[in-house]
DNA sequence: ACCACTGCCATTCTTACGTCA
DNA sequence: GCTGACGTAAGAATGGCAGTG
């Protein structure tokens, strides 16, 4: 069973989004093709900007107003490693950032800037996932609503008059929303059985119309 | 209480790309 | 087709703040 990722560092969404390519994080952007980009087994010579931006931030630039700053822009291979190791970690300790700022030939500052900048994406492609996910699911439970509301209407109609012989209607059933994790569950009653008894099921219109609705994993602890 | 360190966040700013005249 | 201006997106870098040991 698929979880909803309720933990916002964990930033990896295993569920499938119609329209949502899981794109490779960062590094080309949409497809974009950088011409400045440099082969990948291709050693930095002297006068990339890698080098050029190790040589001269040493130099504090910036609000001085005097030295803009140079961007450094990564190498497909920095990116490639930097990648590798973000999957693996989403945060490195001191021995690490030092280790893969050696490998790199960049600064510990400039892997722990990437790895920032890094996860505040994620984040954000987290959110833009969670932000469509629950537009979907208004639409859906909007959808369900509109049904009930039918639904609610023909009770009314049967109970000023119902045909002789009439074929009985479903029992009817009713949106409920965990306060907890906002979970919906349709709940049927059941006709001269306790007041408790219920057959609660998660929201199958949605859950099927949707492959990705998927209770939180807080739901079941 | 103070300090150093670290992560997060908002923001700035550079760079590369696409479009258009 | 080439070129320069302009707009925009991506992402590297900065500064500030909060939490922690």
């Amino acid at each position: 069973m698929e979880n909803f990722p309720n933990n916002s560092s964990g930033l990896e969404l295993s569920i499938a989004m119609p329209g949502f390519s899981s794109s490779p994080p960062s590094g080309e952007s949409g497809g974009i093709i950088m011409k400045a980009a440099v082969d990948i087994n291709q050693v930095p010579s002297s006068g990339t900007e890698e080098e050029c931006m190790e040589e001269e931030d040493e130099i504090s630039p910036n609000h001085s107003g005097l030295a803009p700053r140079k961007k450094l822009r990564l190498t497909k291979e920095q990116s490639r490693l930097l990648e590798e190791s973000f999957r693996l970690n989403h945060t490195l300790n001191p021995k690490q950032k030092a280790a893969l700022a050696e490998q790199l030939n960049l600064k510990p500052r400039q892997v722990e800037v990437w790895f920032q900048n890094r996860r505040a994406r994620s984040k954000l492609k987290q959110t833009e996932m969670e932000c469509e996910y629950l537009k979907r699911w208004f639409g859906s439970l909007t959808e369900q609503n509109r049904k009930l509301q039918k639904e609610v209407e023909e009770l009314r109609a049967m109970k000023v008059g119902p045909p002789h012989g009439r074929h009985p209607l479903p029992p009817p059933s009713t949106l409920t929303m965990c306060p907890r994790c906002e979970r919906v569950t349709t709940t049927t009653l059941v006709e001269k059985g306790p007041p408790t008894t219920t057959t609660t099921t998660t929201t199958s219109a949605a859950a099927t119309k949707m492959a990705f609705l998927q209770p939180p994993a807080s739901c079941y602890n």
